[in-house]
DNA sequence: TGCTATTGGGCTAGTGTTAGACCATTGGTA
DNA sequence: TACCAATGGTCTAACACTAGCCCAATAGCA
């Protein structure tokens, strides 16, 4: 039983910086679209349990950013003028030098593990119509997305496996898991042969989950995340 | 896609309160055994990533509610004098209502989605001979503990199967899934019918790892936590 | 017996963070 | 047009946290 697993790091950074890459997350992952503003600054404060002082640098620092347009009065706030980049633009090489392999193959298996155990938890619990429906609904929003809104779809998609769980931890875990591997697959070429096995993929996760099917939601989604996976892991030599 | 999920607080509370919970769980796990010492103050310090100050503050606290004997001079530490409490001791009824029925729900879900994730991972890796000993190794110490120590053992195997995946973000999940279940554990009785049950679980957790099978490894995992988890949800009402 | 390395104990100056109050701006509405 | 409510902008006093330094105690060793 290693230490250092339990002995780690109480505090990532100072309340600064974990805030400001907070809001950044939100805003790549399209929590808080293009076009729409984050919560009032004194809301925000409290949802992010920091003071509003600090909370307005961090604000201020994705302004200078370029990601928020904040503007003062009535019907103001903090706007979000991002527009995702398109998918493939990015360089890979770049982003997997950036990140290095380790903390890489980190993201990678514990996205695997975290994701696989959500969609096994769900299948193996008795889902209400309204679940169902969420689950489907958000299946089809993904199904009809164009390519600029596939990813944060896309993102949508797996969260609401976690957070349909019930488990606020669970759905916490997949988030973090998800928001480690973005530059990753933002940077990932999307060729409309990579959509449509996606597409079955996803049905065949959801398909399994309706199902009442544990093993075979976790096996679908395994076979799902590890095309990725495998295509990430070749450039790490 | 709840924004809750991503604009959760960014501190759980002070560096003070955090550091005293996370040296709570190194000595409540195990992780450093009765009559042992932390590491010293200045190296623990880098390690948590606060200040020597903020740290002898929470050290300071756990010697007054009893868990630490801090001795000067060379040689001299933080030692451990807590001894785990006698499985079953505790109420569980009281343990339970502490906690809130909600939190208790909420932890199972998160411990049985992301130990299913981390053994099933396992299984899906290619094990060198020396992580096989390992987990061999933890298997056969869980099996030979006294009453004394085998909630510190079978924390140990747990986790080990999480760390052996390679990936400190799985195992720090992991880490923190078992913390948020241990009081109730503690006040579980255990008849010996359980270990002997539970050890039989333990044995086909690790068939199915070292053989290479990720569905059954996941099985394995998920039948031997529903136990658990279906003795204390019938608490919940 | 005295030295020394290692460890906890304590102090200070400086920076980060908070809570709360009050000001400034804005767009809708009476 | 005048007002109002919601929102960002700013200030202050208090508290939390940090880095770095030096002191004090202790057990082994020469």
């Amino acid at each position: 039983m290693n230490p250092l697993t339990v002995l780690r790091p109480v505090r990532a950074g100072n309340a600064f910086e974990e805030t400001v890459e907070r809001l950044l997350q939100a805003i790549k992952l399209g929590m808080v679209a293009q076009g729409e503003k984050l919560p009032p600054e004194r809301e925000l404060a409290v949802q992010l349990g920091i003071s509003r002082v600090t909370l307005r640098e961090a604000i201020r620092a994705l302004q200078d950013a370029g990601y928020l347009d904040v503007r003062r009065g009535r019907y103001g706030g903090a706007f979000v003028i991002y527009a995702p980049p398109a998918p493939g633009s990015g360089d890979l090489r770049q982003a997997v030098a950036e990140m290095g392999s380790d903390s890489i193959a980190d993201a990678l298996t514990f996205r695997m593990a975290v994701e696989c155990g959500a969609a096994q938890v769900l299948a193996g619990s008795s889902l209400s119509e309204e679940q169902r429906e969420v689950l489907l609904g958000r299946l089809a929003d993904l199904n009809a997305a164009g390519p600029e809104e596939y990813r944060r779809l896309d993102t949508a998609f797996h969260l609401s496996i976690a957070e349909l769980t019930g488990s606020p931890l669970l759905a916490a875990a997949c988030a973090d898991a998800r928001l480690r591997v973005t530059d990753l697959l933002n940077a990932i070429p999307m060729l409309q042969v990579n959509i449509e096995h996606a597409a079955t993929q996803h049905e065949a996760i959801v398909a399994a989950i309706l199902d009442g099917d544990p093993e075979a939601a976790s096996r679908a989604v395994a076979e799902h995340l590890e095309g990725t996976a495998a295509l990430l892991r070749a450039f790490l030599g």
